[in-house]
RNA sequence: GCGGGCGUGGCGGAAUGGUAGACGCGCUGGAUUUAGGUUCCAGUGAUGAAAGUCGUGGGGGUUCAAGUCCCUUCGCCCGCACCA
């Protein structure tokens, strides 16, 4: 056997894969899984073709594939496709700075990644490819949004947007830079516009409720998206307006605190902040301003706390001669509740924060146990823990719940208000303007109004012939394609020029690749029925929220307009953590790139194009500002396709934040070469029968067996990198057995009983081996002259005689310290354990002739003394 | 601001409440080969001559026993509805 040659080897199985076809699904089982054990959905999620992949892809696609590989090789007829999410900004992005129209700049950003992930050795079915940008997709997604229309699900109405207002364009939130335009630098405004809405909030309790039958979900998720829905019992009810006819309603989580009401404050979008901006300059400015931020939740919420005091008097529910100021406030959402609020100074830190700013009364209504009401002073800080009310008439002396039960009983019985449930969770916006997504299939007719596009004219295909020199959105400043007859009435009307949010594609991707080529249907129920829900789903923390709360509300939406017949897609989901990277900065604070640099002797760092002495900065995560990203394909080039899988899997725990070092992936590399070493050595071994090692069969095959049960129970733990260990744990144990053996001639004479235990242990390091480096693994089965692919030979099954030993060790503590450890034989009786303890020397002396007062046996662990 | 997470040797990390540091990186010493990314052997938490003592961000608690459970505190990271 020569030098392992990845390069050579990579190529060599990945054409062999291919031509074989090994990796294609179908509803059929095939005769490599005559004894199926059911079908496996795994799924990664697509990724957006931006051109090259990055260490990100490659570490959730090798995640995705030992997964596959693994699953395939127990029995499961496994689905593994993949798909391109092509909708999106940076496509028109490109088009504006390179003058390259995204449909062309994405296409040919989809066949350089497909070549990259090609060089993975991924076990995927291409022949499912899909791609979002194409009108064999998006048509279904254009009907769906019709009968999510028919359906009730789909509404229009106003909703702000980013406006720049030199560019005269709307913008997203990551191109809203400290409040500015990206481009243009001016600051950005709010602005209304008519938009599409997907009703999710109809499913909000349903998507509650549903997530804790998701119990191969991370925790962490589902409570993510429970805080995201965010249900809350409170109350609604209304202040009277002294001197006025009108009402203001209030949503209140707390109406046992109403008694510390001090003031009331509405959003700078309420109605009633517009009503009285139109005789007030001063308020109308202070509207204006509180509109100067972007729409984001971050920038508001951190915003300084500000009010405008409208001169208004609200009347207390409880007390018709109480008056509580009305405030404008920036910090209250129209979206949520009622756009208006009452301020309990003493309980909540934020209406305390702005009592303290403009002077208004702090009176606490709940101490806590113990406390004297009179002499409980609430001072920079609000208090929120559990008390008895005070200073609230007939709520007095209650606890919180039960106040809260009184007073909205109390207000209910005045006709002032009622109790009610209220959710954060807001309907999906789904309308975007923006040309490179899919068209809103919805004619505006000036006569018959808003029209849907009839489903036989579907789809409606974007325009190619577009220009992106003006902004806005090109589709509207296109000179023929929105004007068309209107379907009802034949008359002039103008095509909707909106186009939908990228979230609308990923929301139904995964249902597509059980019937890809359907033309007619998105899906047929045949194959929906056979392979969903995804078994598992794979993809970055980053999406723990939006999206996925957007896929299982589609789900459901799309079972409710007869499509499907299913609530959860996803059984199981896994969420990784990112790729990080050491930085590097040059003495004029440039940023360096991982490629250009080298370490020097010293252990400093120095650019090679100049030899400037570089500073390590901190490790973050990969990203093309910090020029920390180092490009998949070149370190694929360099140590091949197995190293870096092997890396990838090998040292962080999957769902951690992984650091990218050049050391771990020579590590990697060098491991890649030293299993091909352990089966050069392993073919000069020579049976004979008077050969050594009897005596070293048995632990041999113990440590294969052992392996076999702790990388299967690690893998379906997504302890990968522990799966990793198992692996190196047995190629150790069986090179520390060949290494043992004499050599002669350049053979290693071995008896026939350890002989036959490495060659078992060998065969089962292989498999093991193979849904992690499969390139390497599938070379060594071929070379130990197997005729079938390791890819279709089953996952080995651990010999439960051999998992257990008749001799455990015991730890021996005293006072809960550890003082010793003697082997005992397995399942031995509490007593002859304590016997035997006691009687060791060790144990004796640490007992310093003190009488045992309490002895502890937990069989086959410990034996805890306590003097 | 709100929500979620993470913190263990020089480094990545392992550990059903029961022997802290598996496996690897790095480092130290040695051997082999002068190799065209070497390989192999031994050692490697701190402290101590040793016995031992200390040690899982800090502080407190529960327990025979705590990295693990509870309270508290500090630091770092991610998400926040138009990036995907």
């Amino acid at each position: 056997m020569a030098r392992y040659n990845f390069r050579e080897t990579e190529a060599k199985w990945q054409k062999i894969w291919e031509e074989r076809d090994s990796f294609r699904a179908t509803e059929e089982p095939g005769p490599l899984n005559a004894e199926s054990r059911g079908k496996a959905y795994v799924l990664e999620m697509f990724p957006y073709p931006s051109g090259r992949i990055h260490m990100g892809h490659v570490k959730n696609y090798t995640m995705g594939d030992l997964i596959a590989r693994v699953r395939r090789a127990q029995g499961y007829n496994v689905l593994h496709p993949m798909g391109w999410d092509a909708f999106g900004l940076p496509a028109e992005n490109a088009a504006f700075q390179n003058k390259v129209h995204p449909a062309i700049w994405t296409r040919q950003n989809i066949d350089g990644m497909r070549t990259q992930l090609k060089s993975i050795g991924l076990t995927i079915d291409w022949s499912r490819e899909i791609a979002t940008c194409e009108p064999e997709y998006y048509k279904h997604e254009q009907a769906m949004f019709l009968d999510f229309l028919s359906n009730g699900l789909a509404y229009r109405r106003e909703s702000w947007v980013n406006w720049d207002p030199v560019e005269n364009t709307v913008l997203a939130n990551e191109q809203v830079i400290d409040g500015c335009g990206w481009r243009s630098g001016a600051p950005v405004e709010r602005r209304k516009l008519s938009q599409w809405f997907l009703k999710i909030t109809e499913f909000a309790d349903e998507l509650l409720e549903a997530l804790k039958t998701l119990d191969r979900w991370p925790d962490k998720v589902r409570t993510m998206q429970a805080n995201w829905i965010g249900k809350s019992s409170g109350a609604r009810l209304t202040f009277p307006l002294a001197g006025r006819s009108q009402d203001v309603e209030v949503y209140t989580t707390r109406p046992d605190t109403l008694f510390g009401a001090s003031f009331l404050a509405i959003s700078p979008d309420h109605p009633l902040a517009a009503e009285l901006s139109a005789g007030n300059p001063a308020l109308a400015e202070f509207i204006a301003e509180c509109r100067q931020t972007g729409t984001s939740e971050a920038v508001i919420e951190t915003a300084e706390k500000r009010g405008f005091d409208t001169g208004l008097k609200a009347i207390h529910p409880f007390d018709p001669n109480w008056q509580l100021p009305v405030y404008v406030a920036n910090f209250v959402l129209m979206e949520y509740g009622t756009g208006a609020i009452f301020g309990c100074p003493a309980h909540d830190q934020r209406d305390l924060d702005f009592a303290r700013k403009y002077g208004l009364p702090v009176t606490a209504v709940v101490v806590p146990a113990g406390t004297d009401a009179n002499s409980f002073v609430v001072g920079d800080e609000a208090y929120t823990g559990p008390g008895a009310l005070a200073h609230s008439k007939f709520l007095d002396g209650l606890d919180v719940e039960g106040g809260k039960r009184r007073a909205i009983s109390e207000l209910e019985a005045l006709g002032r208000g009622y109790g009610t449930t209220v959710y954060r969770l807001r309907d999906w916006g789904v309308s975007r303007q923006r040309y490179w997504g899919c068209p809103i299939p919805i004619i505006h007719c000036p006569t018959c109004g808003i029209v849907p596009v009839p489903k036989d004219q579907l789809p409606v295909t974007l325009p190619l012939d577009v220009d992106f020199d003006k902004p806005g959105n090109p589709l509207s400043h296109h000179p023929t394609w929105k004007h068309v007859a209107c379907p009802i009435c034949g008359g002039k009307a103008e095509r909707e020029t909106d186009t939908f949010d990228t979230f609308f594609e990923s929301s139904w991707y995964f249902a597509r690749f059980c019937s890809p080529h359907e033309t007619d249907r998105p899906f047929t129920r045949e194959a929906v029925q056979y392979w969903l829900p995804v078994d598992q789903y794979i993809g970055g923390v980053e999406h723990a929220v939006l999206h996925l709360l957007y896929a299982r509300f589609f789900t459901r939406a799309l079972s409710k307009c007869g499509y499907l017949d299913l609530a959860e897609p996803f059984d199981g989901m896994f969420t990784q953590g990112m790729v990080t990277h050491e930085t590097y900065r040059a003495p004029d604070g440039e940023w360096v790139s991982p490629a250009e640099i080298q370490r020097t002797e010293g252990g400093g760092i120095i650019r090679v194009a100049d030899g400037a002495v570089l500073t390590a900065g901190r490790i973050e995560k990969m990203s093309k500002s910090k020029r920390n990203t180092v490009d998949p394909a070149a370190i694929i080039d360099g140590y091949g396709a197995d190293a870096v899988r092997l890396f990838m899997l090998s040292d962080t725990p999957p769902e951690r934040d992984m650091e990218w070092t050049e050391a771990g992936v020579e590590g990697a590399w060098r491991y890649v070469n030293r299993l091909w070493r352990l089966i050069e050595d392993y073919q000069t071994i020579e049976s004979r029968q008077d050969g050594p090692g009897a005596d070293k069969a048995l632990e041999l095959r113990r440590v294969a067996h052992r392996a076999i049960d702790r990388m299967s129970a690690s893998i379906d733990a997504f302890a990968l990198n522990s799966a990793v260990a198992e692996v190196r744990i047995l190629s150790n144990a069986i090179g520390d057995q060949i290494a043992a053996l004499h050599v002669e001639d350049g053979r290693r004479p071995v008896g026939p009983v350890l002989a036959e235990a490495l060659t078992e242990s060998i065969d089962i390091l292989i498999r093991l081996a193979g849904p992690m480096m499969p390139h390497l693994a599938e070379e060594l089965w071929q070379v130990l002259g197997h005729d079938r692919l390791l890819a279709q030979e089953p996952w080995p099954n651990a010999d439960p005689a051999l998992l257990i030993s008749n001799t455990v060790t015991i730890a021996i503590q005293v006072n809960g310290k550890l003082k010793a450890t003697i082997d005992l034989l397995r399942d031995c009786d509490a007593a002859s354990a304590e016997t035997t303890a006691l009687a060791d020397s060790r144990i004796v002396a640490a007992m310093a002739g003190k009488p045992a007062r309490k002895v502890i046996v937990v069989p086959n662990r410990i034996v805890n003394v306590v003097v």
